[in-house]
DNA sequence: GAGTAGAATGTTATCGATAACATCGTAGGC
DNA sequence: GCCTACGATGTTATCGATAACATTCTACTC
């Protein structure tokens, strides 16, 4: 079924059926009802490719991350596309499962798509992309870190500085023989910066890094509870288990109460990004805090600027900056 | 850029150019390597919308869950999106956040980007969409329930079944006042089902219901936190905690840990859904085991079937039930 | 060497909506 | 009462690829 077929039903041109569905035209407020009308009973939905192709508008905005299962970035999608919801946008997901390549072939098989809008999730990228993204003369944002060379916006915040900033503030409360735990893929720069952040934090306290890995990203709560062997069996006077992520903390403070130790009076642990369960597990744990929805939310305002903006005159490139600041909680809190 | 002028540049024409692009036609190959460097040194990437209009074949599936946040939903749509991605399918994804209007909604605006096939997570569906999916001639795989009356194709387990497996064999253990901790919303026929599958097996064992409700769907840590004062003020005997979901189960455990309460030896706590942390947790979580990647990758598999029978035989409907049983942990283990 | 099969490529029409321009009619100003 | 302006609608061309059919041209058969 075609808009031809509703406007020879009704008698009137499949232009006037195309009017009346987008309301800002010009059509009288009776033919619009009777079109609505007859829309609604032969329960036609219109061909949106066709309308696409046509109006040069796709009604997309792409987003690539690195994983769907992690708490956080769904919960930054989530915001993402309620924000584009709302300017009758849909999004399209692309799921990199952290690998620089499968970005690369997404990037590609997204544009075809012709969205308006692209978000990456900022890592280290395929240096193919950036052609391909010029070319496509569509607003990129970036999130999730702050890029030395940016594509063009950003909203995030330095994975660098944020754990630097952790482990100052665990150093200052006392701890000195903190041992890093992470994944093992480098791939992963989210994960490489917060563990450069770390060694330099340690450094400047005149500590040397104690680091250990497990897994490929992203960190699981199994993962971490198979890491406590490892971080003990690297590093057995530690004092201090610092995480990549909160889930891998989590399961690290479960190996420890597997094994009848407490945290963090045996052995204290932290984690980044406090998800959900860094607030409510028992004891609560240690934490960057990072507001994944809102990061969601910025840069779907900034896209809406973007578009608001005139066409030729391109909104200059926003850097957006959000907090990324510690929270002690319980896994660390120790009488010293 | 179009094909047309890859063509000219080539002195070739545009279907050449296109079918060079998909390697089932025959061109020559000294054409088709000619076709793909020139592709590659303009960086063109073909209008998949025109492509789409043309041959009548989007390339996208759409999928409509009720919630990203819910790791299990997410998992489902990572390995759908894989198995789909074996096809060349994208995977548009749609979130009803558990509201019957919005699937409605969201039924209509995806149909318009004509998917080639749509997966519903099972619930009750506003009516209206059933002409709508019927017109559309795709197939349709509902998930993660059985519904009295499918639509088509479905890949699920029985909600109700299942917690009534589950409780009947708490109660099996010796455990009599079990109390029903859920969300308030019965839009959510999910949340209803497990409920109405509790209220089957405490009646059989002879024992009235006991229920309480807290939070919208979806329940989350939180919402567990708070719950076990809502539990125990309607319920103060009560020995276990029956709740909807293993998130929620973990925050009744948090908040007796929290008073010093030892789990299950004070007060047991069973989920629903075997999360990571229901394994991982200490203590571990008796639940239900769900493995929400095999309903993914079933669901892909029956659209694949579906693609492959003939168009005017279009595959009969097939029902895939997935186990889901109980699975009995240090939550509940008590001696007795 | 005529005939034919089939590989390689070209031509034309089409998918279904919408942009751009054209037309018609009527209300209101003078 | 004529003219203008604009509201309401129609017509035509177009978006960019691909299906379907047409056309070459070569290689091989008998």
């Amino acid at each position: 079924m075609r808009m031809q077929d509703i406007a020879r039903r009704l008698g009137i041109s499949a232009m006037t059926v195309s009017r009346a569905l987008k309301s800002d035209s010009s059509v009288a407020p009776t033919t619009r009802a009777a079109v609505l009308k007859a829309i609604e009973e032969l329960g036609y939905v219109p061909n949106q490719i066709a309308g696409s192709l046509s109006s040069r508008r796709s009604g997309f905005a792409a987003v690539l991350v690195p994983s769907l299962n992690n708490p956080h970035f769904s919960e930054t999608v989530l915001a993402l596309g309620s924000a584009l919801q709302a300017r009758g946008m849909q999004l399209l997901i692309g799921n990199t499962e952290y690998d620089r390549r499968k970005e690369a072939e997404l990037v590609r098989a997204l544009l075809a798509r012709k969205p308006e809008a692209i978000i990456l999730t900022s890592d280290g990228h395929d240096p193919r992309i950036l052609p391909m993204l010029a070319k496509a003369k569509i607003p990129v944002v970036e999130i999730w870190d702050l890029p030395a060379r940016p594509i063009q916006h950003v909203v995030g915040f330095s994975n660098r500085i944020a754990m630097r900033g952790l482990i100052a503030a665990l150093i200052a409360q006392g701890y000195s023989r903190i041992t890093y735990l992470g994944e093992a893929d480098d791939a992963d720069t989210r994960g490489a910066s917060r563990r450069l952040g770390y060694c330099e934090a340690m450094a400047a306290a005149g500590l040397g890094p104690r680091l250990c890995s497990i897994g490929r990203p992203p960190a699981t709560m199994s993962d971490g509870e198979r890491g406590l062997d490892t971080v003990l069996s690297a590093f057995p006077d530690t004092e201090l288990v610092a995480c990549v992520s909160d889930p891998l903390a989590f399961g690290v403070i479960a190996a420890c109460q597997r094994r009848g130790w407490v945290v963090p009076d045996r052995l204290a642990v932290s984690g980044f990004g406090d998800f959900e369960i860094a607030r409510i597990g028992v004891p609560a744990i240690t934490t960057v805090q990072i507001d994944a929805g809102q990061i969601g939310r910025e840069a779907g305002g900034i896209i809406g600027e973007a578009f608001d903006a005139l066409r030729d005159l391109p909104l200059a490139p926003v850097i957006r900056p959000v907090p990324a600041l510690p929270c002690l909680r319980a896994s660390t809190m120790i009488a010293r």
